[in-house]
DNA sequence: CTCTCACAAAGTGTATACACTTGCGTGAAC
DNA sequence: GTTCACGCAAGTGTATACACTTTGTGAGAG
């Protein structure tokens, strides 16, 4: 057996983003975060305390937090004694991820048509031109980003931290499961939707907002694979290693 | 000006509840969940760590997991190189839980409606006579929790744990608020709400089912004290330790 | 008497050391 | 040749040590 020596692809800074030095500890969990949705770290891929700790030159003690906060975030799981691991979303929690997705978002559009403004709208379609720049140059990272982002944005519109906040953990939740039931949704298809979803919220139509987010949600669900022994198999040969 | 000695009244070990006496995290954690929760830690209460660590007999390693785990939870903050204290929720914040709280939980109830079962009608039938003798005999702390699971088991019910889990993480943060804004909500009238939704469960009527739970909300919330000057004063002045 | 600076105490932030568990390879017995 | 047991290596779990930040106190200057 070919023993896959995973060299553990982790940029250590993505410095440029962070402005505050300081905040060790929320440097490695961002570039963790990162090269998980960037698919540089597979899912089952063990992350070696030691390993890490030597990549960002920082004791184990740092890595230690930052590998717990993942686990809080679900995008690695713990297992006692035995170390950390790229988390492997099953088949039900995807399921249940969409669900309470469609649950919170459908609710959060329909609420948004009430108090939305002009201003509001003119920074979505801002950031629908984003969108659409960055899948017309097949800027993969980027449009991956700027879709996943378009959601966030919508919860930060109804000036509602804890819901953003929610969001967003779903969102990081969302991605490690579209990229391990390899999605075979396209990127224009969701920037469409996105389109018409905020159509909807410029004719303050609530009913239909909040219908045109649940079945864009439930398209995104319904392209990935989910079928049972897709999902057996892949974690049946999971590298672990 | 008179040190004011706070004991720090965490009782180490509610080890009944834990079977299992490996997670020696676990147990910190839900300690000072409980002494929270249960008004033996004022909101504002410095958690000094080597203070809890002599309490629980442990190194201030463990008890700095605990603690990022509760403020993960939003249960304390954690100022950088200041420590940790109870949270202080603000009245925004406790407007978002509740707004949050609003949406998931009155389409989750929606949701119920489709599916569910007179059995798991009957299994909330007596967690309502459960609430209702912890309210008959004034046992304060039982009936809390009770109301409380109330919409735990809910979500549960609907068999989506990642939903359960996070119903149960606002709950924990409403427990903290309702303290706070010492809420003039008696038990008795949640009580009696939750008949009401069990009631239009049984009917499998979701528009009534989720107006109710929706409404159930917004009662409580809006017998919390979130008077403006009443929360500054009390920001004003916060113990602090 | 008040304000400022400095030093000391307390407590957090990080690193290192050590104990203990897990997994695997080796070797001996049957 | 197969199996079980022992032991070693690797790595996690916890404790301890040390550096640095913050804060309170006190002395001295204005």
């Amino acid at each position: 057996m070919v023993k896959t020596r995973t060299p553990l692809k982790i940029v250590p800074a993505p410095a440029t983003a962070k402005l505050v030095p300081a905040g060790t500890t929320e440097r490695i969990v961002e570039s963790i975060t990162a090269a998980i949705v960037e698919r540089r770290l597979m899912p089952g891929t063990k992350l070696s305390e030691q390993k890490i700790a030597d990549i960002f030159q920082v004791s184990r003690t740092l890595v230690r937090q930052a590998l717990n906060q993942l686990s809080r975030d679900r995008l690695v799981t713990l297992e006692p004694a035995r170390g950390a691991f790229v988390a492997m979303p099953s088949v039900d929690e995807a399921r249940q991820v969409f669900q309470v997705r469609a649950m919170l978002e459908s609710a959060m559009t329909r609420q948004l048509c009430a108090g939305i403004t002009d201003q509001q709208i003119a920074s979505l379609r801002a950031h629908l031109r984003d969108e659409a720049a960055a899948v017309a140059r097949t800027d993969v990272t980027g449009r991956t980003r700027l879709l996943a982002d378009f959601h966030v944005v919508l919860a930060r519109l109804l000036g509602n931290e804890v819901l953003a906040q929610l969001v967003s953990d779903l969102l990081s939740r969302s991605s490690l499961i579209a990229l391990m039931y390899q999605s075979s949704h396209s990127a224009a298809q969701s920037l469409d939707e996105h389109v018409l979803i905020v159509d909807a919220l410029e004719k303050r139509d609530a009913r239909v907002a909040a219908k045109l987010m649940a079945h864009h949600l439930a398209t995104v669900e319904q392209n990935l694979r989910l079928d049972p022994h897709t999902a057996d198999l892949s974690a049946a040969l999971r590298p672990h290693n």
